[in-house]
RNA sequence: CGGGGUGUAGCGCAGUUAGGUAGCGCAUCUGCUUUGGGAGCAGAGGGUCGCUGGUUCAAAUCCAGUCACCCCGACCA
């Protein structure tokens, strides 16, 4: 079943819940993940790219967090937590108290001591593990942790998709070769096509490395959307760039074959004109557009020669630490999962994030079909399905509509006119699919829709 | 930071051009009716018109400043 770590054993009744629905869409929101998530009473903004996460949105993220987590587990990384106050002496050790520029959200205490907030967490991981590893033996491994980031964006927008207080899941790898490193790194990429895959994304993953010798290697996992900030090319075969890089090779084989053969003139082609075909298996490639939710980075030693951070080798030497770094932006992924699942009446929950799996909806305050959606909803929770309870003293329209708004995967309404015929109508967001099913082979139907 | 725009009730908006003491829809509260896709009728409550200063007998409206928010662009998980 999915969503197994929930373990559900009581119905949550809505009348008790806490999730203020719009009928109109707040003036602030263009996107529809921003609409649907603000409408459905997910969230609420606090201040420009500032989010408050309300009850069904947080625990979004907290199933988002949790595949993340059995993810990582999985590939043998180890989840910590590190500081979001970091001291500027540092960033001074990296360089990046004056590379990062405006981003980085800086402040002082009342001594006038300088700290900024953690937009990502290389320096403080570096400097803990120079403190501990010093031998070849105690490489590889994997650090984790899942925590607020701040990044003073120049325009903060489209909700989660780009906010200046996010969440995010940041993992580093520590090595002492550079094929330990890309072995992991791999590792790492597979994982995170898992995490997609569970989450429900439609995605792609995009290598936005340059090709240069030497050049840093890198993938991002684009969730396929319009909305998307970047564009991107990809290919049947599983092949997918970032439209730019990918113009740039195109571009860099064009004049290496231009100067091969002595000719003057033209060495850029017009890439932009000419359809663009797969460099691996030659098909036509497609354009689309992408949100970027998880990046995997081979990083290599830029950190722990900044800072330092050697290990010594079987012969004694001493070598700056291999790391590779691991991005998986858990709020902007969850509002990428809105983009991709919606439509004109509401979000569409895939179920191994929904927020919960099955919503009764119960119709009227008449005892017998109160007592009939109790006892479902009972039986349900007991066999370890997430449900809610409409108990709301609302009209049937008003929980209709709430309930595809909200985009609960399965929804069953128990009624005074089914109960009449011993049936429940049991509706299936995602189709629009409805089947009226026996009352009481009815848990049983819906546990194995949930399958 | 450049360009464009918006701040009036919880939400969505009108009113600003031609100053005269604030209005509509939804939501909320009360009553009655209604009850399988955001109900109807009747009544009620709720606003420092973003903020500061100025002009004027009089400012939501005119002037100056300031803050916040949104959109396009440069930057980015």
């Amino acid at each position: 079943m999915a969503a197994a770590t929930h373990t559900a054993t009581t119905p949550v009744r809505l009348s008790e819940y806490y999730f203020p629905t719009l009928k109109e869409t707040p003036a602030e929101a263009e996107l529809a993940s921003h609409k649907l998530l603000l409408r459905a009473g997910f969230m609420r903004k606090t201040a420009a790219g500032v989010y408050t996460l309300l009850p069904l949105g947080w625990r979004v993220v907290r199933k988002i967090e949790q595949i993340v987590r059995e993810e990582m587990d999985a590939v043998d990384a180890r989840e910590m937590r590190m500081p979001i106050l970091q001291p500027r002496e540092l960033w001074d050790e990296s360089g990046r108290w004056n590379d990062y520029g405006p981003e980085l959200m800086r402040l002082h205490d009342r001594h006038e001591r300088e700290f900024c907030l953690g937009p990502t967490h290389e320096e403080i991981i570096t400097a803990l593990i120079a403190a501990d590893i010093h031998s070849y033996r105690q490489l590889p491994f994997c650090l984790y942790q899942m925590n607020t980031k701040f990044r003073d964006e120049i325009r903060p927008r489209f909700g989660l998709l780009r906010g200046r207080e996010f969440l995010m899941k940041d993992a580093y790898s520590f090595h002492a070769t550079p094929e330990s490193l890309s072995e992991y790194y791999e590792v790492q990429a597979a994982a995170y096509g898992r995490i997609c895959d569970r989450m429900g994304l439609i995605w792609r993953r995009v290598e936005a490395d340059s090709g240069q010798i030497g050049g840093k290697v890198t993938a991002e996992f684009m969730a396929l959307a319009d909305a998307g900030e970047s564009d991107i090319v990809y290919c049947d075969c599983g092949f997918a760039a970032d439209i730019e890089v990918f113009q740039g090779d195109q571009s860099d084989e064009a004049r290496a074959a231009a100067a091969d053969e002595k000719q003057a003139g033209e060495c850029v082609p017009d890439v932009d004109a000419t359809p663009a075909v797969c460099p691996t298996c030659g098909q036509a490639l497609q354009r689309a557009r992408g949100i970027e939710v998880g990046q995997v980075f081979e990083v290599g030693p830029k950190y722990s020669q900044a800072m330092g951070v050697n290990y010594t080798d079987e012969s004694g030497v001493e070598h700056p630490i291999i790391m590779g770094c691991y991005g998986w932006g858990i709020t902007r992924s969850l509002a990428a999962a809105v983009e991709q699942h919606n439509d004109e009446a509401g979000i569409i929950w895939p179920v191994g994030i929904a927020p919960y799996e099955v919503c009764v909806i119960r119709l009227g305050d008449d005892e017998a079909v109160a007592a009939a959606a109790d006892a479902l909803a009972a039986e349900l929770a007991s066999a370890g399905v997430e449900v809610v309870i409409d108990d709301r003293a609302e009209r049937p329209g008003v929980k209709f509509n709430d309930a595809d708004l909200i985009g609960w995967p399965v929804q069953v309404v128990v009624g005074a006119r089914g109960l009449a015929a011993g049936t429940v109508e049991v509706k299936l967001r995602a189709t629009g699919d409805k089947h009226d099913v026996a009352c009481a082979e009815s848990a049983t139907h819906i546990q194995a829709l949930l399958s």
